[in-house]
DNA sequence: GACGATATTTAGGCACGACGAATTTCAGAA
DNA sequence: TTCTGAAATTCGTCGTGCCTAAATATCGTC
């Protein structure tokens, strides 16, 4: 099975269902519709298929989970996403906040070897300027040692930030605290129930929503390589 | 009227036309299946469509030229191919053989930015490496001055190739016999009705079938500027 | 066990583009 | 002029792909 069996609408869906899937639980039906601004019709049409292709398994009523295959072509659009993104932005110099539409179109047309020779011009980074990671060309996600988000991370141990969600209202609210990919901190408190957290920055303190903190990812601050 | 107003296919039915049309005569019904490989049935159909847009004049069983407005989505498309060509080749290093292919996917998708930054990352060039003139943004063609297939030309004057079919087979033809873009030659003789043509280079003579003669175009040999 | 939220099935629609077969038109030969 | 074969068109259909609203079914909870 590769990608050039199914349809650029499907290759949509499976990337939607990769990313509601992050914590082990199936994406839910009318979180896909919301993503793709489609109806949960649509959405039990389009998984129907999808699984009869083997591509999802689709438990009724309880969602949808990638397959071995499905994960792997999700990836697969993932990583020529991110690449394209890179790409357009360093060697052509789109601006950051058009990147995104372009990547979104030429994600589904280009050749394996372009992607090649398009990550071997980046030098084959590992993640992307927001930190997020790269799928490797055989499917795989680079390792991301010790990251969660910042809701999930325990108070009073150093921090570091390894990425940050692509969403220019959040960029641009965390750039008036000063935080940034890389930025060291430290949770100082967390209230529990989607309470404000406080961090510790450098010498100063913020307060930061929860809505961001979930979007935030974070790792032990030890020295680490290649995060580009 | 914008290219994201019509489909792929519609884009494909006027570059093929447009190609077609070189003589100023109308592009045939037949002509234009045969390019597409489909029926005779579907051009009629995709003819009537791209009339109804005012795209192309279809007069009945006299075939199809395109509009004002069609030529220049026409040329639009021709140029993002020529310029994907081009830009794959030269900053990405893809081989000819395969950047046809990849061109052929990625012209539709391009947006007018992008396309702008990889012409000015080339240098805004006007010719390709087969000497086909790339369109301008602007919608025109790059002047070529005196250009006409090797058919057409006067025997007895200096001449210079300008422009060779991007067909392999053809450019190993003409590569075995010292053929290529910029080589000076005179008509020595021409038998009319497809006969074989010879011609002069350099201090030797070679024969020409007629086939490979038309799809050479040729100008006055004078001293001209940037042809890439 | 009933209710509201969520999901699925059903039935249908629409855009698109292709095709074969039947028919019409054209242009050149007889 | 009339005939004829090639070319083009029309007609009816099909298939893909995706979407939707409305009706129905299921789940979790009180």
């Amino acid at each position: 099975m590769d990608r050039s069996a199914i349809s650029t609408a499907m290759q949509d869906y499976l990337k939607a269902i990769w990313d509601l899937t992050r914590a082990g639980e199936a994406a839910p039906t009318s979180a896909i519709a919301e993503r793709l601004e489609v109806s949960a019709a649509s959405v039990s049409g389009m998984l129907k298929r999808l699984a009869a292709l083997e591509l999802v398994v689709h438990e009724p009523y309880q969602g949808a989970r990638l397959t071995v295959t499905g994960r792997r072509l999700a990836l697969e659009m993932i990583r020529h996403h991110r690449l394209i993104e890179l790409y357009l932005a360093e060697a052509l110099g789109v601006p950051w906040d058009r990147v995104h539409e372009e990547a979104e179109k030429l994600e589904h047309v280009i050749s394996e070897d372009l992607e090649r020779r398009m990550a071997a011009h980046l030098g084959d980074p590992h993640f992307d300027p927001h930190g997020a990671p790269i799928p490797r060309m055989d499917g795989e996600l680079p390792p991301m040692p010790g990251s969660r988000t910042l809701i999930e991370a325990e108070a009073g141990s150093p921090l570091r930030v390894t990425q940050v969600d692509d969403d220019p209202e959040l960029l641009r609210y965390l750039d008036g605290h000063g935080i940034g990919l890389g930025t060291p901190l430290e949770v100082v408190t967390r209230e529990p129930f989607g309470g404000p957290l406080v961090v510790r920055l450098g010498r100063g303190e913020c307060r930061l929503g929860p809505e961001a903190a979930h979007r935030i990812r974070v790792a032990p601050h030890e020295p680490q390589e290649s995060e580009s």
